[in-house]
DNA sequence: GAGTGGTCTAGACCACTCA
DNA sequence: GAGTGGTCTAGACCACTCC
């Protein structure tokens, strides 16, 4: 987890972001506390306000620092701050929260695309995919069950050895095939464990699972991926939705 | 619903952002099709690129526009645009589907705060805090139970009536006491319906219920609620995450 | 090499908040 | 009125993609 602190490839804006984030998290300022005016922080790092603006843009993004009209720049409570509104891979979540993720691979196979999946991986069915199954584990305990097709490139594939040895399906789909997920539509709801989910995660049969359904688009919006996953009622799943911020009026 | 396109007040780049959806959805340029360039579209415009960026990146924000690297910028497929990344409330979001929402006020009372809460919303135990009870429904079908803890401002309440007016309880929060929601904070997991839930949702007692928690933090991050949400297992959330953007490299 | 978006600058004026 | 962020401009140079 390299920081773009220091960076002297990485452009100003980003540089500036990461060394305020670094002070901030330091503990100065506090939180709800003044940061230096735009134009006292451009002067200081002599660099353009237009530049420090930017930086101060991100950092908002990410819920760092809110921003109150006429009043200034402020840094945000904690609670806000640990709470990222970006997508992340089950195990980069699990490393972000400081416990170990795991998998257990059921199943790897190239299958014909029935009705459903085609059409929302927007292929022709009986177009051949790449289905992946798997039980997710936090600290050795199933937490999870993923079942991902993957619309993997012509001729593309890749063993369990490959997948075992990364542990992330992103990484591996960034690194060997050159596709890197750019945006995701999620929707989320609650079903009953059957049978054999149940013995999977080690509940009970009719046990309450969170279930969440995710395409995954690359940075040219191909869809990549359409993944259904489980989870036993004790896994949360945490978001942060800022600036109720509208087109309309 | 006012839309900024014509509105002379609104900033530039809002107008020329409004504009610019409208044309996309009435079908030009289609998905994944260029649009003009930001100098093009400048020119057009009569304004300049730095005012036309920023239109497209507001666009980009809500998902319509996706931008690629020295190719250019292009409409995002359906699918993505109309899904929001934003924090709607639960009649805004029945609004945008189409289906009508409704609710059955359980209870509305002031109570003390519990530790618990009081932790969440940043106050002492035993202060005063009010509490809303209530069924949702769409299409007069109950689907969700929400019971809200609301900090608001000394002194301030409403009735029954004044909620059952609006039918919006952010509406009211925002007409009323000029709080604005700027930030949520939700966690999602999956529960079993207790008896007294069962009975107010229509469902069989240890029905799959989707829970959802919510921190709502004001303009200038203050916690001014926090809700416990149960739906039945049909309703479903959705949400956009776009850009795997992280200030780590 | 031509065209695209990405970064950066220096300066101007406006809207808002607070004393 | 002084200070804050919000908008807007005109121009420069860089990085990337495609032919």
């Amino acid at each position: 987890m390299t920081s773009d602190e220091g960076n002297q490839d990485a452009p100003l804006y980003r540089q500036l972001a990461a060394q305020l984030r670094a002070v901030i998290e330091g503990g100065w300022p506090g939180p709800n506390k003044n940061l230096p005016s735009e134009r006292e922080l451009a002067a200081r790092f002599n660099m353009s306000r237009d530049t420090v603006r930017k930086a101060l843009k991100l950092l908002e993004e990410h819920g760092v620092l809110y921003v109150d009209q006429g009043r200034g720049t402020f840094v945000a409570p904690a609670s806000v701050r640990q709470m990222s509104r970006f997508l992340d891979s089950f195990s980069a979540d699990a490393r972000k929260r400081g416990v170990q993720s795991g998998q257990i691979i059921l199943s790897l196979e190239q299958v014909p695309a029935n009705m459903a999946v085609a059409g929302l991986l927007s292929i022709e069915p009986s177009q051949t995919i790449t289905r992946l199954q798997r039980i997710r584990t936090i600290d050795g305990a199933p937490v999870g069950l993923h079942d991902a097709y993957l619309n993997l490139p012509d001729g593309a594939s890749f063993s369990r050895a490959d997948l075992e040895k990364t542990g992330s399906l992103y990484t591996l789909m960034t690194d060997r095939f050159g596709i890197t997920p750019a945006e995701g539509l999620e929707s989320l709801g609650a079903v009953s464990a059957s049978v054999e989910e149940a013995a999977h995660l080690n509940v009970a049969a009719g046990a309450p699972l969170l279930m969440c359904e995710r395409i995954t688009l690359s940075e040219r919006r191909r869809a990549v991926e359409y993944c259904v996953m489980r989870y036993v009622s004790s896994y949360r799943y945490t978001t942060r939705t800022n600036k109720f911020s509208q087109l309309n009026k």
